[in-house]
DNA sequence: TCATCTATGTTATATCATAACATTTATTAT
DNA sequence: ATAATAAATGTTATGATATAACATAGATGA
């Protein structure tokens, strides 16, 4: 049997936390910011429980934030996509279950096989439509 | 009539040079330290010309390389995606015209508008594949 | 017990990006 | 021509993101 993996440590499970009230991505020195209360005062504990989360699924780097997101669907092996609000800041996490096959097909072509994929669109969601501009506030 | 733009300077044709002569994305820094030969010394006006370069569409940002490159298909108007090499580096540029209705209409089923994509694909070329793991060398 | 694995602490530094303001150059209108 | 404008660049400083390197500590398993 594939080996269980140890439980999440507590900083681990407080990093988490932090993501899933967040209402937005948060990058990972909010995150000390926030943690400095636990007795975390350096970046690479941050960074180090990121990646302990991402590896297992838990969270999602948005690439185009430099940020950090609980995963809303804990477990899935769908490719992850996020629909992110330039005005209000939400992000959207969706899985199209087509999506990732079609992307595998395409970058395929030339022989390429994929490992990861990476799908962010920008724009703005259903409450700040109208509002053709602005940034988050 | 649409007013036509100005042709780029001489500096935006020499990063728009370095970044088609490349055979990888190349970092803001990585095109600084090219750039110093010809007088540059300073982030800003690197950046100054990939904005100005992005803007007509000339080059693309690797949102998860922090990196940049020469567009392949200058003018056109689609989504460009990008399949990356995480064992050569190399960079392929490719456009599929389903894929952006695709992502415009999956992420517009809650009402978002969509402005913006970033779709990014690591795995390994043809020529590295084979090489399961590994990184640039 | 001993080796190993994971996480964390700690210090320092590397890397990526922009703010703010001055100056210069090119274009356009008059 | 020249004044007004717009675009690009220079310059200094700083902000924001991320990792290297090495030490320590606790848990797991042989």
């Amino acid at each position: 049997m594939t080996s269980a993996s140890r439980p999440l440590s507590p900083t681990q499970v407080r990093v988490l936390a932090l993501l899933s009230a967040a209402q937005k991505p948060l990058s990972a020195y909010d995150l000390l910011g926030l943690l400095r209360e636990d007795g975390v005062n350096a970046p690479p504990t941050v960074y180090r429980a990121l990646e302990r989360l991402m590896r297992d699924g838990l969270a999602h780097r948005i690439e185009s934030l430099n940020a950090f997101v609980a995963c809303n669907k804990p477990h899935h092996t769908e490719l992850a996509s996020f629909a992110i609000c330039d005005h209000c800041g939400v992000v959207a996490e969706f899985t199209d279950q087509d999506l990732q096959a079609r992307l595998s097909a395409v970058s395929g072509r030339s022989g390429f096989h994929a490992t990861r994929m990476t799908v962010e669109i920008h724009g703005h969601c259903a409450k700040c439509a109208g509002h053709a501009h602005g940034h988050a506030h």
